[in-house]
DNA sequence: GTCTATACGACGATAGAC
DNA sequence: GTCTATCGTCGTATAGAC
């Protein structure tokens, strides 16, 4: 067996893999860990059931690696707003329409399935407390952004993480009410920013 | 048989249904539709599995009962703070401390089972509108109220409804987040509800 | 009305051929 | 690496005794 042979069986496995999670997420946030088959996210992914048995130990295991994978994505998209050169006020402008981009039934799922995990006992609570962690990662990244925006009079006053909380609790619920509705309200950057601006028409009061 | 009898009959049977629904809307929300095995829900009311199907033909029937219960209960709590005596800025108030009264965890669970039953594929599209109109129902009633805010010129301007959305996102979201954290952010209804007050400090800008 | 016992199907996981 | 066939378990729903 070639080096070369080696390295193509590996881009396999990691492609196979990756198709694996993906179909995971789609699965699992539409019907639920109990509900979604081994069947449903290997024949999503287009591989027997059978097949699923190589690439993860078991059902569970691959449930909270896609729940990893998801708030280590939404951790690094607060880090990429807090990096680029524009004010707080800016960078929740962009991290708020990015949460809302793509299609909303994705972001959707992906919300509802860390909640999922959460709320129910298919996880243990080490697991729990782990996205708990992670999720907190997020926030205390929002906390930060907002802090500076404080510091540039922009935002009200108050605990940042505290603030933080409140608008990702409004931004998710907004999420989750929009995707279920027939025709879904235009979402307002704007109307989300507002508890956190100091007044509509700041110096000229 | 007595026509007392039948009536006591009737009381028991009223109380045992009533018995189920409780520890339904218990085990659903905390397993999720398909982890929730009737044993559980019947072992948590105290009686046989077999007996279940004496009161529902089956899970899925009781299933859906149980998230109409929830969701006509909140409407008639919109409907009993349309009808106080107060200003519409103390109807929102009592209604926002009322939704995060009780135990915290068991209005998260409501919440969370009508998540889950919109967002999974354990219902049909028919029952899932009604689940939506009864959501609706519920958003109408919260954004007449709005208006009348809008009219004592207590509340900010904009299409009632939409507001009426952002609260429930922004106040659902918020019991979600305070349920799993260790040491729940104290809930704060002035927080909540400065999106929809005018300014902070009114008259004296 | 309440219980126990059981039929029946579904699904996670494994074995073994290719 | 991929597949099909199969085992073992568990849970819904039913049958039938009390």
């Amino acid at each position: 067996m070639s080096p070369r042979n080696k390295e193509q069986f590996k881009e396999i496995r990691d492609q196979r893999q990756q198709e694996l999670r993906r179909s995971a997420i789609q699965m699992f946030s539409q019907k639920g860990f109990a509900s979604a088959k081994i069947s449903d996210i290997t024949s999503n992914a287009q591989l027997s059931h059978g097949l699923f048995y190589h690439y993860f130990a078991s059902k569970e295991e691959l449930y909270i690696e896609v729940i990893r994978d998801i708030l280590y994505d939404f951790i690094d998209l607060v880090e990429q707003a807090a990096e680029f050169e524009m004010t707080a006020l800016g960078k929740m402008e962009w991290l708020t329409e990015a949460t809302h981009s793509g299609s909303i039934k994705e972001g959707v799922y992906r919300h509802i399935l860390v909640l999922q995990a959460l709320y129910s006992d298919h996880l243990n609570e080490l697991a729990k407390r782990e996205i708990v962690a992670l999720y907190k990662e997020a926030v205390d990244g929002i906390g930060s952004i907002i802090k500076t925006g404080q510091q540039e009079g922009l935002f009200v006053e108050g605990d940042p993480e505290e603030l933080a909380t409140y608008h990702l609790s409004l931004a998710h619920g907004l999420l989750l009410w929009n995707a279920r509705t027939e025709k879904p309200v235009q979402l307002s950057t704007d109307k989300v920013l507002r508890q956190l601006k100091k007044t509509e028409n700041g110096g000229t009061c």
